[in-house]
DNA sequence: TGAATGACTCGAT
DNA sequence: GATCGAGCCATTC
């Protein structure tokens, strides 16, 4: 375990907290905050940890580039992703994002 | 040690 | 447009 792999995930749940109530990013999209725009998959990774650590992090308004709920089977319910993002006024339709394009939002270096 | 896997994305066909 | 293959890199077996 390298401090730069901790820093890495530590940055994905940084950007994720920073997530406004309401709104939702993609996977691809921390990927290109933290560097590598290919690096999604690490990101999902870090997604996986997500529910271990503390304070909670906001996994749920974090999606795949096409408004996908492609996560929401590792939350303790499948359905509890839909139920969170609903709640906070996401259109949410067959595990897809309807208003994707007006709650879509950019990780803008919270410096 | 090497190969496989994963909550992804992009470019080419 | 839809589909396919390659790239990314940490974690697991």
């Amino acid at each position: 375990m390298k401090p730069e792999n901790y820093d890495f995930n530590h940055r994905v749940f940084d950007v994720v907290r920073l997530i406004p109530p309401g709104r939702v990013t993609t996977y691809g999209a921390i990927a290109a905050f933290l560097g590598s725009k290919r690096s999604s998959r690490m990101v999902g990774w870090a997604m996986n940890l997500s529910h271990a650590i503390d304070p909670k992090i906001p996994a749920h308004r974090v999606v795949n580039r096409q408004g996908l709920l492609t996560g929401k089977m590792h939350f303790s319910h499948p359905d509890r992703m839909q139920e969170l993002l609903e709640a906070e006024g996401v259109i949410v339709c067959n595990d897809q994002i309807q208003n994707f394009n007006d709650v879509f939002w950019v990780p803008e270096i919270p410096l």
